[in-house]
Order: structure tokens, then C-alpha cells, then sequence
DNA sequence: ATGCACAAATTGGTTGGACCATTGAACCAC
DNA sequence: GTGGTTCAATGGTCCAACCAATTTGTGCAT
């Protein structure tokens, strides 16, 4: 009732663009890593100013969309479609330890979800592709003594992608930075992430014998032992950061 | 290992515009809704091209930070802070049922697990506004005969926030536009939401009762109702929709 | 004074052209 | 081959002007 009689558009260049190139891409069948054409062809062809061509490539480029390089090109970053949905999420404040105790949370939402999605969807490759980081997971962990973080988040992102839900990859993977940034200086915990270390061969085998509950459960779990890390690096903190 | 040695940074002009305009935002204590300096005089001040600052202003408008409008100025959307973390998140093919539902699914992850924080968490004062908001619901539900998706949203809206953890209505609320557009149009399904209607008072008695396991399953029972209403809407459109 | 029509100033949107900085390939000397 | 050099292509920045929408001010009629 509110707003059916959308505002009418008289001008929008720059989208027209944005729905020109994303046609191009169709037609063109460009995927990801493909060079698009320049700014100055572009410009010509669409008759536009080379200007409007470059705000509209601005806006792919915040999207994550596209990657240019200066000197050498625009390339594709992602595969666009003419009908695509943006959701930009901007999240404030993610620094400290509230921050990541939030993100912290929304990861368990998500993984226990993914992993639930993942034991009634994932296919035989997926499931191989799974076990595979497991095993890869599991040699680093014994070879450098715990010191697995990049194999571990190769291990969820698997799980993430064989959920059938991009979505649950995008967001999981805009916060990795979060967790990044942080696992490098993990508050002095010494065996940071150990307490975690099982829970990813239990969940592997639900989502193998497809339970989707046991899944959700174990997935539970491996959080809050990350969780519990957390909360004794920040006692930690506390007691040594006197300044 | 792999990425010490991160690749020099020597030009960044429009990003450093969008460090310096945030500290400036964070300054001033500009927040939604209010003006922010002309592109000329940002240009002048910031000793750049205006050209710079516009590209630097279209990546802010592409991410809902800001609202340009000509012959009037360029106006906060939402709060900035120098330190913010960006997401942008793609669906293709972001119009049809798959699209839809892959939202739903992670609402589905945020809703329950929002709900079980929130029954551990929500103060008197939170509660009898998630109190307030439930009995708006309910009232329009029967006056308008179950037309009330707007008090719906506010209802849940009004969960999340009390959560404590700001990112879950973050990420709803970047959800929101696609939940909207399909209220709109449910797809012949005439009843649409009716069948989610009873578990909203047994979702804010078990947050009322803490009881985080209960809120948990109930929020789940919820978003079954309306992926099952979704379900029927697309059998609908494949009958329908021959053309 | 009030209200309305019109002009002027303000502001984002677009254009065209110029130049700079980086890249990558072709080429050359050793 | 290896390591420079040159050079054309390409994105990045700048400038100056003009267009289009909006806001503001001005002055006239009532």
C-alpha cells in the first residue's frame, strides 16, 4: 500500500551503465578473472562520458564485483548477472573484545545452521572436498602443534559452500578478517583453539551419516570452546594490560 | 607465512577521503539524516579533485552510508565510524524463489539464535517493549485480518535488538528490502503468514520465562511456517505461470 | 502581512579533454 | 637467459565548464 508508484527515474545514468555492462557480461559469457573492456571503449560505445563509465565501475568495485588495475585492466571478480540482489552490511565497531565476541555469535548462528543444511544437501563431492581439509586439518594440527588456523578455516569454509547457500560463505567470509586479525595475537592464550580441535571430526561425521540435529549440536559445541578461549584471553588481558 | 610482505600501498586517494570524511562525521557528530559538506568545499578543503571526492561518495552511496540528492546535498543514511567493517553481499538471481529462500535460511540461523540470546539477556525495559510490540501485532492482525507485516517486523526487529548484539539487526535489516518486495506480491498465497502468527506469543513467553532453548525451537517453528507458505506460493506460480 | 509566481543561487550529475602513474610487452645490450 | 630501456595501453587524477534538480530569496498582487 505504501509505496507501490515507485519515484520516478529521469535520470540514472550510471545504472544504465552498470545494466548495460552486466548485459555485455551475459552475452559475452565473462567469468571471473576476465578482462572487461576500458573505460574509454566503454565510454564510446555507450555514449557516456568516460566519467559516468568510471562512478558506475566505482560502485562494482565497492561490491566486490569487479578488481581494476591500474595500468593493466578491470577484470571480474565475481559472476555478475543482470538480476543480481546487493545487500551491502556494514558493520560498526569490530575491534575490541565486544566486537568479536559479537561476530563471535552470529558465526555460531551461522555454522550450526550451514552445518544442519550441509547433512541433508552436501553431495558426494562436497562431502570428499570436506573431509579432505579435515585431513589436511588434522596433519597441520599434529605437525606444527596446534598451530592450524589457516586449515581449520579452509575446514569451515567448506562446510559453508557445500550448505548450498552463498550466502552463508559471504557473510562467514567478510568476518574473516575479524578473526584473523585476531588469531595472530590470541591474547596471550597459549593453546588458543585446541579445546576446538575434535569438534570438527564429530561434525564431519554427522553431516557424513546426514544428521542434521547432531550437526547443529556439535557445531554448538565447537563454538563455545572457542567462546571459552576467548573469554580467558580477555581475563588474561585484564590482569596483564596494567598500564 | 604466505602473506607477510602485503603488496605497497602507494596511492589511495578516495580512500584516504573516506578516512578523513569519517573522522570528520565522528568530529562533528554528524548522524543519519544530517548534511554533510558539498563536494566542492570537501574538494577544496581536502586538496583534491572533485572528481575524487564524487568517486569516493559513490562508493558511500553503494554501500546505504549516504543519500545524494541533486540540488539539495549529500545526507547521512546511517552511522559511520572510522573503523567500520564493510560486507557487501550479492545474490544472483536475487528476484526468484531460490533467491528467497536463501535469505530465509539465514534468518532462520539468525532468528533463533537471536531469540535464545534474547532470552537470556533482554532487561524489563526490553521485554515490555518486545511485549508492546507483540500486542501491536496482534491487534492488527485481527482488526486488518492478518495484513500486519509491517507490526510483524517490528516485532521481531524488536527481538533482535534485545539480543545485545547489534550485528543481528544489522544483517536482518540488509535483508529487509527482499522479506518487503515479497510481502507485497505472496504470490497468490492469500493467507500468507497466517500459519507464523501463534508462534510469536510463544516465542516472547519462553524469552519472558528464559528459558533460551524454548525461544530457540519456537523461533524455529516460526520460519518453518513461512518457508512452508513459500513452498506453496512457488507450487502456486508453477501452475499459474505458464506462458 | 500573506501568499504566490518567478528569478537567482546552490548543489549534485555529466561532459570533454588533458595529464600523471602503473603495467606489461617488445626490444636491446650484455 | 638476464637485466635494463622504451613505448603504448590503461586506470587514476585533475580542471573547467555546463546541465538538471532543488532550495532560497525577491517582489508583486491581494
Amino acid at each position: 500500500m505504501t509505496d507501490l508508484l515507485p519515484p520516478i527515474q529521469t535520470t540514472a545514468r550510471d545504472d544504465a551503465v552498470l545494466k548495460a555492462l552486466a548485459g555485455f557480461v551475459r552475452q559475452e559469457a565473462l567469468g571471473p578473472g576476465e578482462k572487461l573492456p576500458t573505460e574509454r571503449i566503454l565510454a564510446e560505445r555507450l555514449k557516456v562520458s568516460r566519467n559516468t563509465v568510471r562512478e558506475a565501475l566505482t560502485r562494482w568495485e565497492g561490491l566486490g564485483l569487479v578488481e581494476r588495475r591500474q595500468g593493466s585492466g578491470t577484470y571480474l571478480k565475481a559472476a555478475v548477472s543482470p538480476d543480481m540482489l546487493h545487500m551491502p552490511l556494514t558493520l560498526a565497531g569490530g575491534n575490541d573484545f565486544a566486537g568479536l565476541m559479537a561476530t563471535l555469535e552470529i558465526r555460531r548462528a551461522l555454522e550450526a545452521e550451514a552445518a544442519a543444511l550441509c547433512a541433508i544437501r552436501a553431495g558426494k563431492a562436497e562431502l570428499a572436498e570436506i573431509e579432505r581439509k579435515l585431513d589436511l586439518m588434522e596433519e597441520a594440527f599434529q605437525t606444527r602443534d596446534g598451530m592450524s588456523s589457516e586449515e581449520d578455516w579452509e575446514f569451515h569454509q567448506a562446510v559453508f559452500r557445500a550448505s548450498g547457500n552463498p550466502l552463508f560463505e559471504q557473510i562467514i567470509a567478510a568476518m574473516y578478517e575479524m578473526f584473523h586479525r585476531f588469531w595472530e595475537h590470541p591474547l596471550g592464550v597459549r593453546d588458543f583453539g585446541h579445546a576446538s580441535f575434535p569438534y570438527h571430526r564429530t561434525i564431519f561425521n554427522c553431516i557424513a551419516a546426514r544428521d542434521p540435529e547432531g550437526a547443529r549440536t556439535e557445531a554448538l559445541k565447537l563454538i563455545a570452546t572457542v567462546e571459552d578461549d576467548l573469554k580467558r584471553g580477555a581475563a588474561n588481558l585484564k590482569l596483564s594490560d596494567r598500564r
